[in-house]
DNA sequence: CCGCGATGTGTACGGGTGTACACATCGATG
DNA sequence: CATCGATGTGTACACCCGTACACATCGCGG
């Protein structure tokens, strides 16, 4: 493999490219944006990504993967067999309010899977991992429902401007849970 | 008021403004294709609507209006007393398999107040029809929680592209809901 | 009936965009 | 060291965009 000049061109343009997504949006989303957030001429950005929903997919699998990396090594769930509902009701709670601008880019990208068909492999990839992860704490069905809800509650929070109420939260995720030592 | 030589052309921009959305995208939302959608000259959109985010509101509050009052017709969950978790399995599945086109047109102007805060006010709007319509069932955090779930998983089902198992969502509403005859 | 504001129309300007392409430069390979 | 492909660079083109603005046209109030 030959080696390039600037070996890590590639990996600065994909960082530029989610600076660019945070502080314009998808829509400020351009070659010369990226090219100038990256510091590189016009036409580099063309030579790595011949087309901007190359970056899309580049950007977002980046922030997936930086996303589960952080969930691992963090636990950010807590171990399994702590109190999942709980865990997940701080999830979301500090995912609206701590760090709001990371989960807008986040959302963003996963969102562009809507309009953008090369996005929704990574985006099925995001949902699948959500999941799996889950799968640690309880059955298949359960994790997607769970995986569903937080999405949703989230995206209802930043659409709104409104903050999440972290016991209804728990509770409700509880309840799709099912409460331990009863049989429902 | 004075009366317009055209005194439907603005609906007619918001129509055209819809169509366009839903043919190619927000992103392809401009001034000069809904005046070419609307069959009128450029400068009556920007007459009519001085900015984008202009009409974007007005797409999406017409929407909202035509959703509510479609479901408020054709009593699009069944009587209250209906078993509610079926229906919305029924809706939610109806929503990604059926009118997928429609759909995605509905989220991605309900989504832009991601990042127009202009359009903020009426996803909040939507939210609350949604919560409100839902209370006629059950208590206000249940219908919260619901509203939610059921945005998680059209999003889920558009995003990926898979469609949904009514089954296994109507088993994941009940939970929320709380299964009839048992204390949980 | 006349004037004025609301509404409608056409055009032009400056700026941003994707894309293409010719050229420069490097690393490996023979 | 000659060569060739991969990588990097600069520029130019055609296109679309928001915006502004001058002008036309209508309806209403005085």
């Amino acid at each position: 493999m030959a080696r390039r000049y600037d070996p890590e061109r590639r990996q600065r343009l994909i960082d530029a490219a989610i600076r660019v997504v945070g502080e314009r949006g998808i829509a400020g989303l351009s070659h010369r944006a990226v090219a100038a957030a990256a510091d590189v001429p016009l036409g580099s950005t063309t030579y790595h990504f011949a087309t901007l929903d190359d970056l899309l997919v580049a950007a977002l699998r980046q922030c997936n993967e930086a996303f589960f990396r952080e969930v691992g090594e963090r636990a950010l769930l807590g171990a399994p067999g702590a109190d999942l509902a709980a865990e997940l009701a701080r999830f979301v709670e500090e995912t609206v309010s701590r760090d709001r601008p990371r989960a807008q880019l986040e959302y963003e990208l996963y969102l562009a899977a809507l309009r953008h068909e090369a996005v929704r492999p990574v985006a099925a990839e995001w949902v699948d991992n959500m999941a799996a992860l889950l799968t640690r704490w309880t059955d298949p069905v359960t994790a997607r429902a769970l995986a569903a809800l937080t999405d949703g509650m989230c995206l209802q929070a930043l659409l709104t401007g409104r903050d999440i109420d972290r016991e209804e939260a728990r509770e409700v995720f509880a309840r799709i849970i099912g409460k331990p030592g009863r049989d429902c």
